[in-house]
DNA sequence: CTTGACACCGACCGCCCGGTCGGTCATACT
DNA sequence: AGTATGACCGACCGGGCGGTCGGTGTCAAG
């Protein structure tokens, strides 16, 4: 008795991915059970098999939806060699990212709404707290590895942490208020506006 | 007959912002139109006589608490001469703001929220964005002032504009992270950390 | 062929929400 | 006092939600 040849993890992924597919159109609390079933092309029953309730499947999906997106940066990350590229790769890969279509910057939102609300709730703000811990980490590696070569010109590992904080809220701050403006300003110029002085002073 | 005497639009007002209170606490849809009645004192039926819907209420409640927050930081600009301690001040007031207590981001990422899903919606989103504009037009009084004074050395209009909505975005984007952190790093360091180089490099 | 374990499903349930509406109370005019 | 008007209320309603559960189809073992 092999049991069903069934990989239920996949499954687990497929469903969760599916699901933040409709989240970052409708948000969370508007977004149904069965609407999440039927995107993911499968009865409403069928997702208890695999979540326990409505919040545990979002908080799952949120750690699958940041896991792709730390998996792209770290393998970015590694293609290139010169520090000053892959920052600015990693910069405009993440705007590419937000450009490419609404529904990215919604999600953010929603996610953060969620990691706020449920601030108290250890039981997933943890692990979404470090996933989003890991972003910045790769951030302040690119830069101390610039240090380390001479291309960044950095006083200690303090002060590469603060700007990579700082570039972090920069970046997702600008993505929000260009989305809450309908698109009234252009997004690369302002990028490349705070990049110019990240690079030339900052970092010099 | 004249009427009742009950200031229709101060009552509007007062459960305006009782309702934006329990929002801050609870998100938008988890709070309840009860709620919102119990927190501003009157009964649910009530509510009803001053707004159509939840929806129309929501958006009303928006509104006002922008008003009180760009009537703040224009009486604010008034009040001081001196351009760079009028920009350092209007940082530090939008940052106690936020860190006096925890209400104040959550109220901001709901209004996001709010702003964006119904960015279809130009009904509402129209005067909410207008009232986000005037904020922004305030920074860049302030540095335009500054740069006729000849505090600031800037090239022209569009500079002070870019520099404007970048300071905005990043103010938004490191509260968020820090909340979303769960207060792991200090806020004032990393709003200190960009202010020096927005004034000794980007102004000068 | 029979059996049983397993993945899957959607009609169904209880709950709670936004919104309504008939009625109460206080006031002000006659 | 009688009455008209406006402010206020909360029990009530229909609907849609998250979550359940008995049943169905399928495949492997015996």
């Amino acid at each position: 008795m092999v049991a069903r040849i069934v990989d239920k993890e996949q499954k687990r992924r497929d469903i969760a991915r599916a699901a933040m597919e409709v989240f970052s159109e409708r948000g969370f609390d508007a977004t149904s059970m069965s609407l999440v079933a039927g995107s993911a092309g499968v009865g409403k029953g069928t997702i208890y098999e695999y979540f326990d309730s409505k919040d545990e499947m979002i908080a799952a999906a949120i750690l699958i939806w940041l896991e792709d997106i730390i998996e792209g940066a770290r393998s970015l990350s590694q293609r290139i060699e010169d520090p000053e590229l892959r920052l600015r790769t990693f910069v405009s890969e993440s705007m590419s990212e937000f450009t490419r279509d609404q529904s990215a910057i919604q999600t953010s939102i929603s996610v953060f709404q969620v990691v706020l609300s449920n601030l108290d709730n250890s039981k997933w703000s943890d692990p979404i707290q470090s996933a989003f811990k890991d972003t910045w980490k790769i951030i302040v590696q690119i830069i101390m590895d610039g240090h380390e070569k001479g291309v960044f010109n950095i006083s200690d590992q303090g002060e590469a942490e603060k700007i990579a904080i700082n570039l972090l809220a920069f970046l997702d701050g600008i993505c929000l208020h260009y989305y809450a403006s309908g698109g009234r300003f252009d997004l690369m110029t302002q990028v490349d506006h705070y990049m110019k002085y990240l690079l030339e002073e900052s970092l010099k």
